[in-house]
DNA sequence: ACCTATTTGTCCGTATGTATG
DNA sequence: CCATACATACGGACAAATAGG
């Protein structure tokens, strides 16, 4: 599990943080049942501040991706699946768009577009 | 318009503020359209911190009831139009309950019941 | 067009409380 | 009982958007 940030973005730290958490869970990194490292940790390896981690714990608790409990930590709940749905469906539109000879620029387009 | 809090409330103090604001929304004393006071003047009526006011309106804003921007502050949104709905609704009902015979405790059991 | 005051947004720091293990 | 970890609240600082003069 790899969580980043960019001090150049200019998306708030909270949000990256988040965004970080998804993107693993997305790429296989964090799976359901697996247990966050504790936002002091994550504090201290990306030197931000406890409750910008914190902050970025609950929004995705608001969002029902984690259980966030007191002395317990952060658990990754099943209603997290749907980013491992996409872990497996991703890869699989890219190879297709591929042989295609679709680019990544053109299919992000597509996404868009339909979305 | 009256917000408070209650000091001797284990409800944490954004909360009370939030549920406040909702009550207020019922109550009539606020309507959509309306603007909030500034989180400044929040703080210093109730004497509690300016942060804490703040995360009371960006919950607001998180259920739809509020728009917050900087600058102009946090206006009702016509999505708040749910609790002028309550407004009518629940005067209504109380004096029907009256009519029975059926005092407050007895009434919010039955609520609670249905709920 | 410019400047200023207002107001929220974010981040940091510190402290204390509370649930978990 | 104790260490861990999140929850809340306070305080300070600066940034950014808005409104008004």
């Amino acid at each position: 599990m790899l969580l980043r940030i960019d001090p150049a973005s200019a998306a708030p730290l909270f949000e990256q943080l988040a965004a970080s958490v998804r993107t693993e869970l997305v790429r296989g990194g964090i799976r359901v049942g697996d247990r966050l490292p504790s936002a002091k940790e994550v504090a201290a390896a990306l030197d931000v501040n406890l409750h910008t981690v914190l902050r970025a714990y609950q929004s995705l608790r608001d969002e029902g991706v984690v259980d966030l409990r007191r002395g317990r930590g952060a658990v990754v709940t099943d209603r997290a699946a749907g980013y491992a749905d996409l872990h497996r469906e991703i890869p699989q539109l890219v190879e297709h768009a591929k042989a295609l000879g679709i680019g990544p620029a053109a299919l992000a387009a597509m996404i868009k577009e339909v979305y």
